[in-house]
DNA sequence: AAACCTTAATTGTCCTACAAATGTGAGTCA
DNA sequence: TGACTCACATTTGTAGGACAATTAAGGTTT
């Protein structure tokens, strides 16, 4: 098989809504547009756009879902920056779980940006940072609920990347959140992150404190599998009566 | 006026779009549907809802903003997973500045993903990959213009990334790519680009020919160093000490 | 069986019309 | 003057119809 599975799907024709969100793009940013500002009409955007109101509105549409404008009726659109939310908001859609690619697929990334970093993370690691892991793993136990401990399980994770002082890959985990936090709820119960999750935390913080780069990369990739198997025997569609 | 204080907050009225996303979520969820199954074709989801085509139309652009369905014609809605590409593809309406610490922010997170994966790359890596990437680094030089040659350059790069088949990942760098473009772009020539940036991907490319770790991470090190001083002797940003 | 053609179903875009919301300004009254 | 009322105009929200574009499916021919 020589199918690629990642780019079979940009090869997609590019609809008239597609280049109206693409001018609209361009339009804010010739225009220097920023928050709090004003979006030419409906009408006016057809006429600019040479397209139909259907079209326009949606556009329009694309934009409200990534959380760029508001619209109110009278009013028109705003320019705001909601994008964070928006984020969050579609992945509220419970109904479906997170596909096995994007599992894996993510998995990865954190691998990547987790355990391969092993080098910089050493480099720049300081006692503030070590504490602050002791604490947040601590923390963790004293939450109550599964959805308290992913949370802090998630910010532990955080503040390790946080180490690499990169905004840009801080900024890129922080996008991912809602996706990691699935991961790290599937299939595991208060149990699982009292009697595993917690010491393997630990034996992460000790090879980083004995500077041990082997012991911290088994151990951190191995604990990140193990999230892995958990997903693997629940599956991604278990029903569960919540 | 009756209604008046109270909620200046976000108690908004919700539109008929709304209600019909929410009621497709719900479908969802009752029947089960899952990534690879079909929706109901637009005509039956007005009748099911008593809605519009219009308003179904809008509410169905939101779930492909959102990244929950692909919409072919004559095929009609399928349920995908590509929120994570969606998350991060409405941050390319980002107007803000690029601050110094950005760049050097960006080309750390390079080197961690086409440096320190090397271990991955060299396990997936096959001989179309390299096919590829030698036939891009020539092309490089048949185009004209600066610009066509970076971005010729970030094409290179990106193929090399596409080798770790991690489509998260992927997403991340086409999110950077206006960032990695003027990084690229900057303070060169054609002629750097000629004398320099080709060979030194040929170089890149031998390496992983050889199977040769170390070399391969010295000199895609190197390389992006050397874009980076470039960037640093004439960019924006100069003379600014730190 | 394979290649080609026809058909029908579905989405993509455009159009018009009206409803709903709301800022604007003329007009009124204290 | 100042504040209040209210009709009006503008803009977005929804509905419904028409046709184009695309393509899966089935039928026909070679």
């Amino acid at each position: 098989m020589n199918t690629l599975d990642i780019d079979d799907t940009d090869l997609e024709p590019r609809s008239v809504v597609d280049e109206v969100v693409e001018q609209m793009r361009m339009l804010i940013s010739e225009r220097g547009l920023t928050i709090g500002d004003q979006l030419p009409t409906e009408k006016e955007l057809c006429e600019t756009f040479g397209a139909s109101r259907n079209t326009v509105r949606e556009a329009m549409r694309i934009l409200k879902a990534y959380g760029i404008v508001k619209v109110r009726q009278k009013v028109g659109a705003t320019i705001v920056d909601n994008r964070m939310s928006s984020a969050l908001g579609m992945f509220s859609f419970n109904v479906m779980e997170i596909s096995r690619e994007t599992f894996s697929d993510i998995q990865g990334f954190r691998c990547l940006l987790e355990v391969s970093s092993v080098e910089e993370i050493f480099d720049r690691i300081t006692d503030e940072d070590l504490a602050d892991l002791r604490l947040i793993n601590a923390t963790m136990l004293e939450t109550e609920g599964v959805e308290a401990a992913a949370e802090q399980d998630f910010l532990f994770h955080t503040r390790l990347v946080r180490i690499l002082r990169n905004k840009a890959i801080l900024d890129v985990y922080g996008l991912m959140k809602p996706v990691i936090l699935r991961i790290i709820q599937n299939g595991k119960t208060r149990h699982t992150f009292e009697n595993e999750t917690y010491y393997e935390h630990e034996a992460v913080i000790d090879a980083i404190v004995a500077r041990d780069r082997i012991a911290y990369q088994y151990r951190m990739k191995t604990h990140l599998e193990t999230g892995y198997a958990h997903f693997r025997e629940t599956g991604p569609f278990a029903d569960d009566p919540t």
